[in-house]
DNA sequence: AATCCGTGGGG
DNA sequence: TCCCCAAGGAT
């Protein structure tokens, strides 16, 4: 399974993949961006709870389902709450999924919490209470997809495999496609570059991948990128371009104000802070908009996020 | 493939 | 202020 730089099939393919879309590279690593990057990972790559060793595979597990789509800041001190008080998937899968909803507070897309609660059930039941090392095991979990089984299994377990992010993608995107951002879904040519920049090595591989995005979260950022701290702006195919604007379409803008996501928000806000069910008077009060309201309420019970209880009372799921 | 799903901080 | 967007996944 592992690959090693004599491996005839994987390096040709590579090289192939990468001087296509690469032509001047000539070095070593296909591209000569594996050691600038990587050197620079190990100086400045940030002291995240996650990525010590004590974290364990649960607790990186953990971390990858609250930063999809959640900024480290927001996440550091639920993450820290959390593994306190469920420090292995049985704990937490002994528990009642709405204490799940309840504690991810506001990290936002609580169905996070509904999913880490039901994967952390699934690992008991299927893997006796260890997350699976397995990419495919990994995938079959509930809010575990392409991006978070690669990352759980390349962060924990040190395997080689392309985790393939919204930073990653961001970096290639201008490092290597000579774009300012990349295309607005993942495509089959994002994954062929990922997997051929790949270094062959397992352990340089997992690396590779924590430092690819770790330039992207902190240098080569969607809006003000640092080039000028980058270790391979010398190399960056978008700034030797002259780091041409994006063209095309503007990316969708996504509205939030008065959508029913907003109402669903309002919603969940009162029953995480209720103790006890909570009357729909009282939920009643949080939008004015009675058909948009009961839509929203709707969803959320059928989500799994809201138990209703006879009389018009509602709370956090306890099943 | 396009939409839906929360929340808050920074420019 | 308003707008962008932040370690995605499911349908």
């Amino acid at each position: 399974m592992t690959s090693t730089p004599a491996t005839p099939t994987a390096t040709t393919a590579a090289a192939e993949t990468v001087s296509a879309a690469f032509p001047a590279a000539e070095s070593a690593d296909g591209t000569g961006l594996h050691g600038p990057v990587t050197d620079w990972f190990d100086e400045h790559a940030r002291d995240l709870p996650w990525r010590r060793p004590e974290a364990g595979a649960w607790g990186v597990m953990v971390s990858e389902f609250m930063l999809q789509q959640t900024p480290v800041s927001r996440v550091l001190p639920v993450y820290e709450q959390w593994l306190a008080r469920w420090p292995r998937p049985a704990d937490l899968a002994a528990e009642a999924p709405g204490e799940a909803v309840r504690a991810w507070g506001r990290l936002g897309y609580p169905r996070r919490a509904l999913r880490l609660h039901a994967a952390a059930s699934a690992i008991q039941e299927r893997h006796g209470g260890d997350v699976p090392r397995e990419h495919a095991q990994l995938l079959a979990l509930p809010g575990v997809g392409e991006y978070t089984a690669a990352a759980v299994a390349s962060f924990a377990y040190g395997q080689r495999h392309a985790v393939l992010d919204t930073n990653v993608r961001r970096v290639f995107a201008r490092a290597v496609a000579g774009r300012q951002y990349p295309p607005n879904a993942t495509t089959a040519a994002e994954r062929k570059l990922a997997r051929a920049l790949l270094p062959a090595d397992e352990d340089l591989a997992a690396r590779w991948a924590a430092a690819t995005m770790e330039l992207g979260a902190l240098v080569c950022t969607a809006r003000g990128p640092e080039c000028v701290r980058c270790p391979i702006a010398a190399q960056c195919a978008w700034r030797l371009a002259g780091s041409p604007a994006h063209e095309g379409p503007a990316r969708r803008t996504q509205t939030y104000a008065g959508t029913d996501r907003q109402v669903r928000g309002k919603l969940l806000a009162v029953l995480r802070e209720a103790v006890t069910p909570v009357p729909q008077t009282v939920l009643d009060a949080v939008w004015h908009e009675p058909v948009q309201r009961a839509r929203a309420l709707d969803g959320l019970v059928a989500d799994g996020l809201v138990e209703p209880l006879a009389g018009g009372r509602y709370r956090l799921p306890l099943t």
